[in-house]
DNA sequence: CGTTGACTTGAAGGTATTCAAGCTTTGTGG
DNA sequence: CCACAAAGCTTGAATACCTTCAAGTCAACG
């Protein structure tokens, strides 16, 4: 099991990005900027590196032929992403707002898979949680549970930002915007939670949105 | 990236399960057979392997406190399945009918991270895919995109054979079983597919299916 | 041949979507 | 700094799709 202890204690927020730069040579990788809205990598372009988030957002999607969205995930501050099976990405990737990425590119001959695995596996997990949100929960449960999750990886505090728009939130939930909305509306005339702005959360009864996140 | 050179040859059907032994030193993995519904292992249960089905189906699923349940995946002859992120089981694993099943320990400071990371990659593009599919496409869609998923795993012939029921279908896809059975009826009608027995399906346009499945 | 479980089919109902209008916030130029 | 435009968000009404509930059919097995 020394594999799994170690990808565990690189995956702790506070080394994860120690961790990284250890496995590649000084100099430090490269910080790349990415104004709102911005693409970072689309499908069909080769893959060459992987990426973690150094301030803003990033949103990871798929599209279908005639323009329906769904966002896989959402990447904040010290996540990583951009993984992929084989040379070629299969989903776009853009910046929320605007965000600085660091570009960790694949040097020849290193063997970084004991560094990627961790992060690969965190990925699987997460999005494999997020197949039981979209194949069987409804509108509350979901946005329950994506206000749950947020909060929990901005450090369980009561005040929630939200970096995205209600689009960005249906397409991640599999929702509309009007459903997003009037979920939230909802949330907010039983007291569950507050709206100072339209993209800050404030969790009221914090125990209330966790069982309905259930 | 020959990293990724090295996964990709040891994800290619024919070459993988020798790869995976190699890593594994001799005697060969054991394998254990698993009857039909039985559990390969629980969620919560400690991680210390993982798995190749050498016959016969398997389930991985996730369940709602209520009993609702979303199957994550089915695993088929030859694929892997069971990696975690940490060292317990997030999913419950079933066989689905008997089923042959190669369990690979992980020993203690072998390092086989480089084994793992393609098997675990494929796996969150599969899951990643999968979230377009729950969360933007409608009944005939989805199951559209099941069928023709389920050929490709068995090489692209006309014959496909099912190796789960309605329900599982349903619990994988996010619908009823009477909306699985209508769309099958459905297509059946439409003279797109063929069904000689409940868990075979022979497919008939090969290409309507496909365009459905967008 | 009867029983059991799995599947199919029908009718009614509910939840989310679609379409449409109005409101709020943000950004820009005067 | 204000006015206006544009974009994003909210709210309402009608519709559509899938689910729920119920009954009936089919297949496997003792």
């Amino acid at each position: 099991m020394q594999t799994y202890a170690a990808l565990r204690i690189a995956l702790s927020p506070s080394s994860t990005q120690s961790s990284l730069r250890e496995a590649f040579d000084a100099p430090l990788q490269p910080v790349s900027f990415f104004p709102a809205g911005s693409e970072i990598y689309a499908q069909g372009e080769k893959a060459g590196a992987f990426y973690q988030v150094e301030f803003g957002a990033v949103r990871v999607y798929r599209l279908l032929a005639d323009g329906r969205r769904q966002i896989s995930a959402f990447h904040l501050a010290g996540e990583t992403f951009g993984f992929e099976a084989d040379t070629t990405h299969h989903f776009f990737a853009e910046a929320i707002n605007a965000t600085g990425v660091r570009v960790f590119r694949f040097a020849t001959g290193a063997d970084i898979s004991s560094q990627l695995l961790p992060l690969a596996l965190k990925g699987l997990t997460r999005a494999q949680e997020h197949l039981l949100v979209l194949g069987r929960q409804n509108a509350i449960e979901r946005v329950a549970a994506f206000l749950v999750d947020m909060a929990e990886r901005q450090g369980g505090l009561r005040q929630v930002e939200l970096p995205m728009s209600r689009m960005d939130i249906g397409d991640y939930l599999g929702l509309t915007i009007e459903t997003v909305s009037r979920v939230f509306t909802r949330l907010k005339d039983k007291g569950v939670i507050r709206l100072p702005s339209l993209r800050s959360i404030e969790i009221v009864k914090h125990d209330t949105l966790l069982i309905m996140s259930e």
